[in-house]
RNA sequence: GGGGGAUUUCCCGAGCGGCCAAAGGGGGCAGACUGUAAAUCUGUUGUCACUGACUUCGGUGGUCCGAAUCCACCAUCCCCCA
């Protein structure tokens, strides 16, 4: 017999904490549960850890469960200090307004929303309307401080100073599952591991308030070997949104991450079946390579779809290996970029194309032996190339990974 | 409200009034080695018209031939007392 959800989340690893297993596997595995995940849109795009979170979602809906997707409108005016060292910078009303608008947009692709399908609410319809003395009275009184702040989520801040703001958002996050458990019936709160006191918050109001049972549930955070959050880069967080991280820089972070992490990626974030996977677990060595590249296009599928999940795979392979030149996204040049001879300098391309944020830094690259044209070590500084060259276009490589096709218009 | 301390380049952190574009570490980038991995080793890491010039050390003024280093004021943060 097939496995129940709840054994497949456990199997994937995703389940990091739960408030009564017997409970709530029995809720979403009979297709019970009225679940909520929170959204507090601090960017304009979602990231990989929201992404994990939609999965959940889609998961659990596909077993007959309820969706709610709650985008914090509300609660991003006041800021989560969870596993912060430092308070977040305050936020307009009209940004956040703005990044939930793109939240709304990014995650229609994802979950299907309708009629006795997943419901989407924000949090700022209610919560910006509460009166402060009233709060204070209803929901204040159910709160000790004494707890909160032996909670795990303000340790940290403990030692840096936290503002009243922020000791705050568990309390608005707890009033959020109180409502929502009360308008919609949400009996289950579904969140990333560091929101597990301020999830506990809310079971303990609804218990307080309402005499009743409502549950929690963590999904485990994606980190790499070294316990450091997965989907980050130096440059900042690996986005869904094509215009901040294309389909290829994307399919490319995946592909590259490390031998130890391939596998718990597969599992935590792909939909491929579990039996599957069980069978890429005694790969090892550079057959691990061939897990990366089902990974990466896996994953690039699901964000991106299809096709641009093919097309990224077609320009790796055509990079990395032999194949066929494919997509390989391109810069023009101009008339402006050459000098008087009708040449373009390599210093030029490298920063035109955006390989190199500046040319001093292009001329390090240059000299550190680390840019080739069309294959060719490009070893001079001051190389130049023709129009007539670069009219058929030139594949400019700036060390093994970063490549751009440079053509002249 | 009172007292004390801090603010340095992506991050942490050193910095004597001239030898400071600023030690050291982390991270990043590039090279070698590889499997588009890890580990290791090497180089590099403000900008530009690059054997030189220019702009940086919370902000604004000042002292001085000369300031990241001294003074004044402002801002922000931390700690202790209330």
């Amino acid at each position: 017999m097939a496995m129940t959800i709840y054994d497949e989340l456990k199997a994937r690893g995703l389940i990091a904490q739960v408030t009564d297993e017997a409970h709530i596997s029995d809720m979403i595995n009979n297709g019970k549960a009225v679940f909520y995940i929170g959204f507090d849109p601090t960017a304009d795009s979602l990231h990989v850890g929201h992404f994990m979170a939609l999965c959940l979602m889609k998961r659990l809906q596909m077993a007959g469960n309820k969706p709610v997707v709650l985008i914090g409108g509300g609660t991003a005016m006041i800021g989560d200090p969870s596993g912060r060292t430092d308070m977040r910078s305050m936020m307009t009303r009209e940004t956040i307004e703005h990044n939930c608008e793109c939240f709304r947009r990014q995650m229609a692709r994802f979950i299907e929303f309708g009629e006795d399908k997943a419901i989407m609410v924000n949090n700022a319809d209610w919560l910006l309307d509460l009166n402060y003395i009233d709060v204070l009275r209803e929901v204040g009184a159910c709160f000790s401080v004494n707890n909160m702040l032996r909670a795990e989520c303000y340790k940290q801040r403990m030692e840096k100073g936290l503002s009243f703001l922020e000791f705050n958002y568990m309390i608005m996050q707890s009033y959020d599952f109180y409502y929502l458990y009360q308008k919609y019936g949400c009996n289950m709160q579904f969140g990333g591991n560091d929101q597990w006191s301020n999830m506990l918050g809310g079971t303990e109001l609804i218990r307080r308030k309402l005499g009743k049972d409502a549950h929690a549930m963590t999904i485990t955070l994606l980190l790499n070997s070294e316990g450091k959050k997965m989907g980050k880069t130096a440059s900042g967080a690996v986005w869904l949104d094509p215009n901040k991280t294309t389909p290829y820089d994307f399919y490319q972070y995946w592909r590259n991450v490390d031998d130890a992490d391939v596998l718990k990626c597969i599992r935590m974030l792909t939909f491929l079946p579990i039996e599957q996977i069980e069978q890429m677990d005694s790969w090892e060595g550079s057959q691990l390579n061939t897990a990366k590249e089902i990974l990466a296009y896996e994953l690039t599928k699901l964000v991106h779809g299809e096709d641009e999940a093919n097309k990224a795979q077609a320009s790796a392979k055509s990079l990395f290996g032999a194949g066929a030149d494919a997509d390989i996204p391109s810069t023009e040049l101009d008339a402006s970029d050459l000098n008087e001879n009708g040449e373009a300098d390599i210093i030029t391309m490298l920063v035109k194309s955006g390989l190199t944020p500046s040319r001093s830094e292009a001329r390090r690259a240059v000299e550190q032996g680390g840019v080739t044209v069309d294959g060719e070590k490009v070893v001079d500084v001051k190389a130049t190339f023709s129009a007539d060259v670069l009219k058929n276009g030139v594949l400019l490589r700036r060390g093994k990974k970063a490549f751009k096709k440079v053509i002249i218009k």
